[in-house]
DNA sequence: AGTTTTTTTTGCCAAATGGCAAATGATTTC
DNA sequence: GAAATCATTTGCCATTTGGCAAAAAAAACT
């Protein structure tokens, strides 16, 4: 619980009152694996904090198929931002891909928060601009490359979750098919 | 000049003093076609708004090729974020591809206006927030697409630019060849 | 250990794409 | 309007990828 503070205090000041009032609100929620944080369809009614494990954000395309977006490793956001502003349908599943350990707030605690705190929304704001950076950096990769160079840049990018998740999350993310993945990792090992 | 001011209210409040400052500051900055805005390898010395015509984003992988990254069509902030904040060499090119009308503060102004205006450093992170939130929405929808599907989205995404710019661009953003494009045009048509 | 169940690899073939160079078409320039 | 320049299409063939189903391997369950 205590290393939520420490990372919002990266990206804006708070004062001791400010920090307590969050720590009241914040509740701890463990996740096991595969369960979900949030679904699409669903309205996102927490707005959450992810400190440990990975977290997969997928969806479902018009013909049924189940696309993996991409991965969540590292301390993040967790919330369909427009789901949770404006009570619409989330469009993403967050998915718990390994055990996860993430600190989250009730909708009206964090509206609650962003009244007491002004500061808050200016924190968010920077965290998600840093965070979407970092996917679009990842995403433009993918783009223009084939299908070995993407699992190549995926294995640098995700060290250690090649071994930790299925082959088709990872094909899906990179946008082939799943023999083809494996055909790829052949010729490569 | 005056189409600035609203674009910014858009994203926060500002008095009438402090919008006359940005005003004072502004440069209008006209760019013909192909001529750069900034480019890579070089420190990012402007902030700039985009605020009529079409401007590429591309950059140079390790083999030499040239990478259209995007387009950007709409009102938009113009820079390289990274550059323009830590002095560090740029990774992309900003080039018009057609007539560009910018309005644009030198790192200094921008700076004195920071200082002035608080409340522009969140302006400016709800609008990037806003920005990468379509990038990545629209650099989703080619990964995991083939080429003539990511061909009729970038069709629906930017329909008045296709018969504007050069064929290469197009097929560059869509991560595919010049060639195959054509082909794929060929069945579509 | 033996049986399911799930995940990954293969085989086969069709379709899509890349690479390269030449041909065609469009635009600019003088 | 002819020449030169630039943009697009096409041909040819090699390579990559997709789709589907079966086989093999790994993991989970009893």
């Amino acid at each position: 619980m205590e290393e939520l503070i420490p990372y919002i205090l990266q990206f804006g000041k708070l004062n001791q009152e400010q920090i307590d009032l969050i720590s009241k609100k914040a509740k701890a929620l463990d996740l096991g694996k595969d369960a979900y944080f949030s679904e699409a369809g669903k309205i996102a009614r927490q707005f959450g904090f992810l400190m440990k494990g990975v977290i997969r954000v997928c969806s479902i395309d018009d013909e049924g198929k189940e696309l993996t977006k991409y991965f969540i490793e590292e301390e993040s956001i967790l919330t369909d931002l427009n789901s949770f502003d404006n009570k619409a349908p989330a469009t993403v599943y967050l998915q718990a891909i390994t055990e996860c350990k993430i600190i989250a707030f009730s909708k009206q605690d964090w509206e609650e928060l962003k009244n007491a705190i002004p500061e808050l929304d200016n924190i968010v704001n920077k965290i998600i601009s840093k965070l979407m950076f970092q996917k679009v950096r990842r995403l433009s990769a993918l783009v223009s490359e084939d299908g070995s160079t993407r699992y190549l840049n995926f294995l640098e990018l995700y060290p250690n979750l090649v071994n930790r998740i299925p082959l088709s999350y990872i094909a899906s993310y990179l946008g082939i098919t799943q023999s083809s993945l494996s055909r790829i990792r052949k010729t490569i090992l």
